[in-house]
DNA sequence: ATGAAAGCGCTAACAC
DNA sequence: GTGTTAGCGCTTTCAT
């Protein structure tokens, strides 16, 4: 097998200790026996066993990512973050995807990988507050997005009703007062876009229109697919509302292109607002009006409750942050309004 | 700490190995005693530590896949498909970027977790035939992409000068003359798009075109922007081809939209075709022609190659597969091409 | 400043 | 079918 510290040891002629003491950069060592050290160290190619190391410290320096799907940029961009904010505080991430399956997402959250993660940041769709009251593994969890938990784990997320709530009084504003919803769920899995949804009633009312429940469009998924079938099913019951608000990018997204193949014009016709601000949204023809949430803080905050979890000094009251967001208004609502500076965000 | 084997076997008032028997299904275990280790393994919560497993089998299950950004969908697509392919080999994947930096692979490719990941799965943009020669980690690699090396290591790609040629041949075929290829690099680092600038001067110069060396463009990357900005400088110079072909969708989406901002029609006045096959390219609003590479069977050749090193089934002799390509013909080359299916893929 | 030895939790040989 | 024990490679007291 692999060259161990005995074996340099051997090499070197010095105990096990020593050996270690130079792999660790310890300051105790004479420089003259730390270069002995590392001449064996070379001659042998020893690489450390950090499987052992963790073995012995009861930790190993990874946490885990799950995110429904990398196919989605939100998450692909949101990862890149976590990433990073975790490097930062010296942490590899290992990022799973839970595919959408509520089984998967038990999987992750009762520690699949036992030991081998210090802790997990998970972005669940379909779990529920007593799978998460059930879970018996001890490594602390972090959780994203949008579902709301009566479970006492550290959660970040934007304030959502508030979000599609500018969402909605900027397509108010512009004079729209048929406004779609894109994007709702049924039954036990209407959790995931019910803040968004909402945020879009409370604003109509506000604004002393009844909310049309005839214009919000349950969808199967969370993709482009979905919201061109979605528009499409919409318009061939015969609804034309003059703005579609829609719980994603990737629904609008796929919402304009039902649109530009129905020969509607985007915004003239139909505006439409996203939320996500995917790098997509600043490139597609008419570039999308949508809700940005501001991911690095995202990731940082997570990345920061989790190491502070780790490291124990956190409060015992679960924490509930909130990450900024912004509207950012491109084409899809405001003819021109995009100066063609994409890179703009 | 945690609850050990020890503990259970006490509770259960048996031995470590019979717990340990339980715990691995076993075949030679009465019903009655795995039903009274499972009743202690239940009480006391007991979760095997895989930390101490991995050590002491030599491996753990875990290997990683290497790519440049998350946020090119290309890998956030591929990642999906690694995942999946080494689930059927009960493998995890640790998925990491490698930021497009030469230090990052560099890192990883001499195996920055030593012993905890088995293997490694690395798609290279900056590392050189001499850093793969200079390697010291004993654990497997597969390479991916279309950089090309004269190290013993397998290696995954498509036919990348073939796959070019398609795409060029398909404009010329559309009676396009005047072709531009965006996304080509200087320099040392000019390997990774040669391949299908390669392809598009062979199959120019099969069609009697000499090769006009002022259409090519390099880019500093391979995202959006890099696209809008290298069409810009292109008609900024004054030249005006009459198609594009672009090293990857990114690249023909951001020169797409530059072309959208000058009033230029896609395809009338400039075909565009791109590289990949990203979810996107088939809801831009002029939907983007494409090769699409087969990346299930990419990450299922990359999977399988690397798990047939583990487990020393494999040839003395790197593999080099070819997995499939196709040229998916949309609106960006044909107008009215596209059926309007964007699901047809 | 360096060495000796115990032990992290598990699996695999081997004994009973 | 079940128990005993050694040891994977490392860090960490405790000596020296």
């Amino acid at each position: 097998m692999g060259v161990s510290l005995k074996d340099v040891a051997q090499r070197a002629g010095v105990s096990i200790k020593t050996v270690s003491n130079v792999v660790n950069n310890y300051q105790h060592v004479t420089p003259a026996m730390r270069a002995r050290v590392q001449q064996a160290i070379d001659d042998l190619g020893y690489r450390p066993n950090l499987t052992a190391r963790h073995l012995r410290k009861g930790r190993t320096g990874i946490i885990a990512l799950a995110v429904p799907e990398f196919g989605n940029p939100y998450f692909a961009e949101l990862a890149g973050e976590v990433v990073d904010a975790a490097a930062r505080h010296d942490y590899t991430v290992l990022v799973d995807h839970t595919a959408g399956l509520r089984e998967k997402e038990l999987l992750v959250s009762q520690g699949f990988r036992s030991h081998v993660i210090d802790g997990l940041i998970l972005s669940p769709i379909h779990l529920e507050t007593e799978d998460l009251m059930a879970r018996t593994e001890t490594a602390p969890l972090v959780l994203l997005g949008e579902r709301e938990y009566e479970a006492p784990y550290d959660h970040i997320a934007i304030d959502n009703v508030a979000a599609a709530r500018e969402a909605v009084r900027h397509l108010l504003g512009l004079g729209h007062r048929h406004i779609a919803f894109l994007g709702s769920r049924t039954g036990r899995e209407r959790q995931p876009a019910h803040l968004r949804l909402r945020g879009w009633r409370e604003e109509l009312a506000a604004a002393g229109i009844a909310p049309d429940e005839s214009l919000v469009v349950v969808t199967d998924g969370y993709g482009r697919e979905d919201g061109a079938t979605a528009m499409a099913a919409l318009l061939d019951r015969g609804v034309r509302p003059d703005a579609v608000f829609a719980y994603n990018d990737l629904i609008a997204i796929g919402a304009m292109r039902t649109l530009t193949e129905r020969g509607l014009r985007i915004p003239e016709d139909i505006a439409v607002v996203g939320f996500d601000d995917i790098e997509e949204s600043r490139y597609t023809t008419t570039t999308l009006t949508t809700i940005a949430p501001d991911k690095a803080a995202i990731a940082r905050l997570a990345v920061d409750s989790l190491v502070a979890r780790l490291s124990g000094e956190a409060a015992a009251e679960p924490r509930r942050p909130r990450p900024g967001h912004r509207l950012v208004v491109r084409e899809s609502t405001t003819p021109g309004s995009d100066s063609g500076h994409p890179e703009d965000h």
